[in-house]
Parts: C-alpha cells; sequence; structure tokens
DNA sequence: TGTGATTGATACCCTGGAGATATGAGTGAC
DNA sequence: GTCACTCATATCTCCAGGGTATCAATCACA
C-alpha cells in the first residue's frame, strides 16, 4: 500500500466532517466530482469503505470514523512539524506561551521574572488566546507551552497542575445577594452568564464588566482575577459549591526543548513558593 | 504558506538521515536531481534553512533537526491513522497484541482467558515482535496494544506496569558458578551476551540455548522465562544486583476502543490477582 | 404516479508539477 | 594540477489532480 497523502486526509476530512461532498468541495476551494473521485481512490487504496452514500447523504463507517480522528490528529502533526521548523529557523526563536487571558493564577508576572534568570532562558512571547484555544495551540504547533485552566483537551499534552484556586462570582454592587458574604449555586440559579448572552461570540472583558455592572449576567472568575480587577460598581463574593479552578502549565508531549524544559520548571518553583490561595 | 505534504517529509527525513543526497535519492527510489529540487523548494516554502550544503557535505540546521524529529512523528501519525482505518474496516477487526516472546511475566494465557469472558472481548491476534518493536508497533497503528519490557520509548503511548520480576542468569550446567546459589554481576563480569556474539542480528531462542549450554554466552532472562523454559544442561541463577524487570501493557494514547480499555482492566486485573513473583 | 430538485458518480479534457537525463560547478584528495 | 565526488541547474516528458458537462438515483410534493 502506497503512504497516504497529507491532500488525501485533508480531503477525507471535510467530507467526513460535512458528510456532504457538495459543501465539503466548497470549504475545499475545489469542484466536486475530483472530490468525489478522490475519496473514492483512497477508499481503493486503504482497500476499505469509509463513507456510505445514498443519493441522498453520505454517513462514516466505522473504518471511517477511525480515520476521522487519527486523520485529524495526523494533520495536527504535520501541521505541527511545519511551524516547529519555521519556528526553530527564526534567528531567535524564543518560547511562544499561550494563555487565557487573566487565567494564570496570578503567577504569570513572577514566573516570567523568575525565568528570565534561567540559564536556559530565550525571550517569550505571550500570546492571549480565548478559552479552549491553548491546548490546539500546542498541538500544531503555534505556542511552545501554555497556561490553562484543568480539565482540557490533553491528548499530545503533558502538564502538571500549578494551583487551585477557588471561584467567586462577580455581581453588580447593586445586587441585594451582596448582602450576604458568601454565596451557593442555589443563590445564583437562573442568572445568565455571558455566554448566555453573546451567543456564542466571546465577550471582550469590559463588555464583561459593564454587563455585570447593569445586573444583566453574573459572571464566574477564579480568586486571582478578582484581586486584578477589583471595580467600584463591582461586588465579589466566594461561591462555595462551585468546583475551584486548577491553573496548569502544559505542553507538547514531543517537547524536548530546553528552553521549554526550564519554563515549566520555574513555573512549578514559582507555584511552590507563593502562599496558595485556596479556601 | 501552503500545507506540508507526506512526500515531502518523506524527502526531508531520507535527506536528514543520510545527510547525503545521493544515497537518499536511491533510499527513495527516485534520482538525486528533483530530491535536490524537492528539499530547495521545502526551504523556500517553510522559509527557513533546513541542511547547510558543501559539496562534500550535507548538515543540519537547528530548524533542520526540529523538522526530522518531527516530521518522523508526523510520518508515523500519517501511517497510524490508515493502517487503523485499514484494520477498522475488516470484517473482524479483532485486537492485535505484540509483545516479545516470553516477555509477558508468565501473565499472557491467563489475561486471554479472562479476557475472552469480558463483554467487549474480541478476537486477539498475538504478534511476537522483536526487542524494541513494540512501542513502534503501537505508534504507527499495526498494534492496537502490547505488553512491553519497561522502560521503553513512550512517546504518544500510555502504559501501566504489571508486574516486576528479578533478573536471572542462564549458564551451562557444567559452569564452575552453577555452585553459588546467587550471583552478582562481578561473578560474571566479561561474559559475553546474546548481543556481542550475533553482530547485532536477534538470535532465535534455540540458538540462545545452545550457545549457553555451551558456554559461549550467558544470558539473562526474567523469572518467568526460567520456568517456562526448564532444560537439562542449563541452569538458572539469580543475579541480586540486576535490576529487575518491569512489564507493562501499553497502548496508543490515543486509543479509545472498548476492546483496548478491556484488555488493560484484563491485563491489571491479573497481575494484581496472580502473586507477585518478585524477591 | 409523475415531475422537479438535490446530490453523488461518470466521462472527458487540460494543465502544472514531479520525476528523468544531461550537464555544470565547487571542493577536497593526492 | 587533476581527478573524483557531490550537489545544483536546465530542460523535457508525462501523468495525476483538477475543471466542465452530464448522467443517474432518490426524495418531496402535487
Amino acid at each position: 500500500m502506497s503512504d497516504l497523502e497529507v491532500r488525501q486526509l485533508r480531503y477525507f476530512v471535510a467530507v467526513a466532517e460535512e458528510l456532504h461532498f457538495g459543501r465539503a468541495a466548497e470549504r475545499l476551494g475545489m469542484a466536486q466530482p475530483p472530490l468525489s473521485r478522490a475519496i473514492r481512490d483512497l477508499e481503493r487504496q486503504l482497500g476499505v469503505q469509509l463513507l456510505i452514500r445514498t443519493t441522498r447523504q453520505v454517513s462514516l463507517t466505522p473504518a471511517g470514523e477511525v480515520l476521522l480522528r487519527d486523520g485529524l490528529a495526523a494533520l495536527d502533526a504535520v501541521a505541527a512539524a511545519g511551524r516547529r521548523a519555521q519556528h526553530a529557523g527564526r534567528d531567535e526563536p524564543g518560547l511562544r506561551l499561550t494563555l487565557k487571558a487573566d487565567y494564570d493564577g496570578g503567577l504569570l508576572p513572577q514566573i516570567l521574572a523568575l525565568y528570565e534568570q534561567e540559564d536556559a532562558a530565550v525571550p517569550v512571547s505571550v500570546h492571549m488566546g480565548g478559552r479552549g484555544e491553548q491546548a490546539p495551540a500546542l498541538r500544531d504547533g503555534r505556542a511552545d507551552v501554555a497556561l490553562v485552566p484543568a480539565p482540557f483537551d490533553d491528548r499530545d499534552i503533558d502538564f502538571e497542575p500549578l494551583t487551585t484556586e477557588p471561584c467567586f462570582v462577580a455581581l453588580a454592587a447593586t445586587d441585594p445577594l451582596v448582602a450576604k458574604e458568601t454565596l451557593r449555586q442555589a443563590d445564583l440559579a437562573g442568572r445568565p452568564g455571558p455566554g448566555d448572552v453573546s451567543g456564542g461570540r466571546p465577550l471582550d472583558l469590559a463588555q464583561i464588566f459593564g454587563l455585570v455592572e447593569l445586573g444583566k449576567i453574573v459572571w464566574y472568575p477564579p480568586l486571582s482575577v478578582t484581586r486584578r480587577h477589583a471595580r467600584p460598581g463591582i461586588v465579589y463574593r466566594p461561591v462555595l459549591d462551585l468546583d475551584p479552578i486548577t491553573i496548569a502549565v502544559a505542553w507538547p508531549r514531543e517537547a524536548r526543548s530546553p528552553a521549554v524544559a526550564a519554563f515549566v520548571r520555574t513555573a512549578m518553583t514559582v507555584a511552590s513558593l507563593v502562599p496558595a490561595t485556596a479556601g
């Protein structure tokens, strides 16, 4: 059997995700007939049926499901190889750190300060991504190391927990619940969160604060975020029965660079030095 | 930047491993000029120099080293996707177990017997590979689960230790050392092992026994192997200061199939039921 | 039941790129 | 200085991959 090609995987993944040759072809920027032919050739090459087509609908066989899952992983691996090589070829490779803004357990400034003094240290560029973008960025080579709230999709990724923080709720200062020093989830039942009003689109921090201050939404930040964003008009209260958030340092399992290793070591050192914020 | 292709990675890996365009081209079954051009195009596409060529020698840049490592992993991932899809498409997929013959801690018969009674059980085909072939087979989709002596290259692989066995030495019955009930490494210093006489080529078990019986080599099997292969002419003695061998059950980290999960669970169950052989 | 809309498959053509051959050019060995 | 070695360049050929036109099967609906 000759080798699978990236192009074949891209095509198959598109069809398998769309379950529609026309839309898949459009997404791939090509015409439908060559796509149909490519999939047929792929099936012949593997000697396995991947899709069940009727003229009205397309569905995956078990083999197709396997190829979709492993094919996506393989495409990630290929993209990662290219990106990492590109990055390693830069004059000053640096270390690309990605995190969701503020979700660093308050440790980032100290981690960066201590890291700079490491022997293996290289310049760090910080990229603030949205929720859930950290792990994919590590997988496909856009980032070298990340700070992520656990749990997350850790396929191909190693991580070490750094710190655990209790969850708070941000309320309008005018909210009657402010009278209680601590709250429980039941107190907040029915209150919409940021996701409920944005229609899935991520909200800016300023937008969130605005809506909280107006009493339109409630928001559940971890402790370190409340410390950074003390504002008049907004009051934070601990929510006792909400699971605490664990922040971990994460890196691609394959990573072997001393710069990454030093960063991880530094992060763990800082986390162990700083008094735990749990409680 | 357009996507990397598997062909490009294969070409680069060949050159990076051979450090010689001519030999790499030969290995790839093609002529040298198109290979040179392909590598040049790859470098342009990534915008990174991967190789330093003089007319007399080729060497890797740091970016090239990264691409060699991650490129190999990516090629494995692509091959694994194809193989796993192929296998999943078989009428009866079955579970492909690979191990080095006898390196199962004596547990394999019981594991298989108990596994057959699992709900998620599927037929098991056992493949006896050579030393060090298990992990690559898991990575590139040729096997679903393995029994391996630790430590091994566990990139992309999850594992659970099952059992630990002390190491013995196999001696000719005529060997004077047989007089001692237990030995130490120092007693055996200078004695050649199987690897020393075969020139790297793996020896058949019968060959090993033959050479041991003749006193040409000594051989260090774990306990369970000595139990299976009691022979006149050969005597086993424990070597007290040789690290015991740990046998683990291993599977591709991405594996999600219930058949694999059931096998792992069964293996761990059996290992916990069987009295430990350490001591 | 017949008709049109939808959708994947087939037939056929055309172009770009992958590979081959021939050759050039730089470098180390002697 | 000459030769052997090795990678790069130039040029040609051919086919794989992509496009267009069209067919065929199925479902919706009158």
